[in-house]
DNA sequence: CAAATATATGAATATATGTTAATATAATCA
DNA sequence: TGATTATATTAACATATATTCATATATTTG
C-alpha cells in the first residue's frame, strides 16, 4: 500500500510527472532537465529526490554529469503503463526536448 | 494533465484510496464506510468530497442515505484498471466490508 | 592546485493539507 | 411537528509540502 501511496504522491506533482514523463523517454542528466523544464536547478534536484524515493526513476554518475532515468522494474507496473497510455507530453515539452538533444546542452550547458 | 494531477493528489492518500477501492467493489453509504473503517463521520464526508472532486465517484440520494459509487467512466480509465490489477484491500478492508454487508449495518447504524 | 562546472542539500518561508470538533442541513420517523 | 438520523460543511490547528536562496560536495579542466 505504502509504495503506492509514494508512487501517487509522486505524480500529484506537475513538475515530476513532466520530469517523469521526460525521462520515460530517454535518459536526461540535471542541467538537461534545468533546461528542458526552464526552472531552478534546485528545483528539478528536490523534485527529482522525491522521484528517486519512489522508486520511479534511478541515477548513474558519468564524469561530471548526474545522469537519471526510468526504473525500468517501475515501468513494467500497470499503473505505469496506465499513465504512459493517458498522458503525453505537452508539445511545449516534447519541442524542448527536442531542442535539447539539438543542441547537445549536456556539453555546454552552464547552469546558474 | 490537470484531470491526472488530481487523479494522483486524491489516491496519494490512504484513507481516500481505501475508500476508492472498496466503492470500485460497490456502491456504498457514508455510515457504511464509517462503520467499515472505524472513522470520524467528517473525515470520511471530506475524502469522499476529494474523489468527488478528482471526478472519481458520483452518489445519488436514497432516502435517508447517501449512496457512493465509483464513477464508471473513469473505471475505464488505464491507470485505475492498472491501479485495481495492482492493488487489493487488506483482508481487514474486506473483512470488515462483509461484516458490514452481512450485519446490514445501513439500517440500523447510528452515526454519533 | 585553483577555478569552474554539475549537482545535492539545508534552512527559511509561504502555502496546502488532513484531522477533529462543532455545527448546519436534510430526510425520516413517531 | 418535534426528535432522530445521516451527511455535509465550517473553523481551527498542527503538519506536510513546494519553492527559493544559500551553501556544500564532487568532478573536471587549465
Amino acid at each position: 500500500m505504502d509504495k503506492f501511496l509514494k508512487l501517487f504522491d509522486a505524480f500529484s506533482d506537475e513538475t515530476r510527472l513532466r520530469i517523469y514523463l521526460l525521462l520515460a523517454k530517454g535518459e536526461l542528466c540535471v542541467c538537461e532537465l534545468v533546461n528542458i523544464l526552464n526552472m531552478e536547478q534546485s528545483r528539478i534536484s528536490h523534485s527529482l529526490r522525491v522521484l528517486k524515493e519512489a522508486g520511479l526513476i534511478g541515477y548513474k554518475r558519468e564524469g561530471k554529469w548526474i545522469i537519471y532515468s526510468a526504473n525500468p522494474e517501475m515501468s513494467k507496473n500497470k499503473i505505469i503503463q496506465g499513465l504512459k497510455n493517458e498522458l503525453r507530453l505537452s508539445d511545449k515539452d516534447l519541442k524542448n526536448l527536442a531542442k535539447c538533444k539539438k543542441e547537445k546542452i549536456r556539453e555546454k550547458c552552464k547552469v546558474k
